[in-house]
DNA sequence: CAATCGCGGACTTTATGTATCTATAATAGT
DNA sequence: ACTATTATAGATACATAAAGTCCGCGATTG
């Protein structure tokens, strides 16, 4: 019961992302050179962002990736569950019947961290980030 | 990033103990039984749950499990506690230091699904229960 | 064309969760 | 004291997921 590495580097690319000052794509290279990840395997991570539709990508020389929407709209919910995947945390017998009390605390207190997280934008704390 | 089953079993058998009329002590393979899961294995979860303070243990004949503390007072939160460890679901980089504005919003939607897991008890629930 | 760069699949390696088996120790009833 | 019962702990086996690597393909720039 932790979140996966991934999702911290997916974290951290997307702070540098919204922080930076240029809408340039950037080299995997280079994102990856920050967090001492091999780029193959942030590469990985990245795309499920694309496919997520929060970064786009751009193939070829000078390529990389970029913000696709807006700065200001990025929340760590999208990022966590583009990585992490949307099911439920306490996945039980299968039915999601909602006679079951203990069902539903635990949906409600996960709701209550989502909630949290859908809340919190990047861009709010951007600034806080130590200069790169 | 998932409960364990564990959790699950943990949960369902404070349910049942919370819920119940008597304070006998209730063998683990009646426990067991219940949701078709191993007594041994289900015995090296109850142990965590023995240690954690939330039941008591009876070894030898006629022994079993019981709830130790007062049955209004057990939380969702000390199951999973017990359980799961713990431990932050997001470890990051080790330093816990509090400058890093990432870590906190982490942090902070986490307490907030705990403090609902915290003030979630047992026994507000156990009535909805299926008769067993 | 040639160098650059993301994408995807296959693969290896760890780590964790799940579960069983066995031996040991403690207790109750006889 | 003897025996049946029951929790505990350790070893072991298995399954699944996470973490990371490798390599070839296709797209793009210059
Ligand atoms: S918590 Fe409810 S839905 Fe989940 S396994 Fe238990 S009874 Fe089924
Ligand atoms: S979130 Fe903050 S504390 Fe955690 S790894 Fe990133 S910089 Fe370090």
């Amino acid at each position: 019961m932790k979140y996966s590495k991934a999702t911290n580097y997916a974290l951290h690319t997307m702070m540098y992302l919204v922080a930076s000052e240029t809408n340039k794509p950037v080299g995997v290279q280079q994102l990856a050179d920050k967090q001492d990840v091999s780029p193959t395997y942030l590469s990985k991570i990245l795309t499920k962002l694309v496919k997520a539709g929060l970064i786009e990508s751009a193939s070829g020389a000078g390529g990389g990736y970029r913000l696709k929407g807006r700065r200001e709209d990025v929340s760590f919910l999208e990022i966590i569950h583009a990585v992490e995947g949307t099911a439920s945390l306490f996945d039980c017998c299968g039915n999601t019947h909602s006679q079951c009390a203990i069902h539903r605390v635990m949906l409600a207190s996960e709701e209550a961290m989502e909630q949290k997280l859908r809340d919190t934008k990047m861009i709010e704390l951007a600034d806080a980030l130590p200069r790169k």
